[in-house]
DNA sequence: TAGCAGAAAGACCGATCGTTCTCCCTAGTG
DNA sequence: CACTAGGGAGAACGATCGGTCTTTCTGCTA
């Protein structure tokens, strides 16, 4: 029976996948759970993915497209200095978020060792394009070497996106907080 | 037979689990790849540990106690400033290593969600080692706000145990450097 | 020399893995 | 009305999962 608000078996099965995926890990979750928890048989999934790899890669591509969208929308309208800061804000309070369980891509990294697996393009993908939009920020603010304080904000984006599992997540958010004024010029 | 290098199977196991695990990841190892690489019976790894997970843990005790006495060895008889560069080198250095495939910690909690896990003791108590460490550096070197540098110093030593996997090395060790010389006063 | 602990070898357990299959039902379209 | 595509239900595939078992052999020590 198709409900109101997902009425595709292929939007639950990615619904369902990106809450199992996130919360437990990739591998952890079988194709038995993810079929259950999203009300389809399993013909229906093989009818939609060819295989559970492919889902993956879709989880990803979806995670990255979402989170495309809310990065554009906090920069839209912001002067650059703002606009970088709440770039990175995103990032901080993602840590401090409810079921908050670190980086979907480097969480799936580490399940993925192959550099050459497709789930592995798709996550430097996303880290291709997330570097990209800090180095224009960072070029944006007139900062000297755009390049290094792009690349200085990618490791304290991972870095928080770690900690803010591991450790308190509101020490982590204003750690990153303060880390990230003082790499940009004042 | 006892090998000279290797005499006792249960070296073996933990030699060889550490290889397995780092390299392809925990769950994707299973008991049987281990004791085949490891020239080990099942009878034999069962005798030395109750379960999977408790090598897992013994793993991770083990990498933990080897980075212990490398931080340890580095700093001894240098100065603050010297010693607390020479800590954060050793993370630079290592993701430029051959077969480098991330924190082992970072990756091990991504296999491990749940927080209550034995696993993730292990990986906790390693964490508050190494923040201690950086925390005891920072205000032995006279910075106004130790707890916060070595907060900062451990999201940029997350960021590029992770950046050293999944972008170039050798840029994520000199954007290491450069940040943390910017970290600490000068 | 006798005894025993530890390791080798491998069969075996139920459960789960990802995947494929058949059969039936229903909704939408010609 | 007939046709068809897509989903529901579930059995079944071989492989592998973590874990237990019995049996045999070897090397050390009392």
């Amino acid at each position: 029976m198709r409900t109101a608000r997902e009425p595709h078996p292929k939007d639950r099965l990615l619904r369902t996948a990106s809450r199992l995926f996130y919360a437990e890990g990739i591998h952890a979750v079988g194709v038995d759970r993810l079929v259950t928890e999203a009300a389809v048989t399993r013909a229906t999934f093989y009818r939609h993915f060819p295989g559970k790899d492919d889902l993956v890669v879709a989880y990803l591509k979806a995670a990255s497209e979402a989170i495309r969208e809310v990065v554009g929308r906090v920069r839209k309208g912001k002067a650059p200095r703002e606009a970088l800061i709440a770039t990175m804000s995103v990032i901080g309070d993602a840590t401090c978020e409810d079921d908050f369980r670190g980086c979907r891509f480097l969480n799936a990294a580490a399940e993925y060792p192959d550099p050459g697996h497709p789930v592995r393009a798709v996550i430097d993908d996303h880290r291709t394009w997330f570097l990209g939009v800090l180095r224009d920020l960072a070029a944006d603010l007139g900062h000297p070497d755009s390049d290094h304080a792009a690349r200085v904000l990618v490791l304290l984006r991972d870095g928080a996106l770690h900690g803010g599992e591991l450790d308190d997540p509101a020490v982590v958010r204003e750690t990153l907080r303060r880390a990230v004024e003082d790499v940009i010029p004042h």
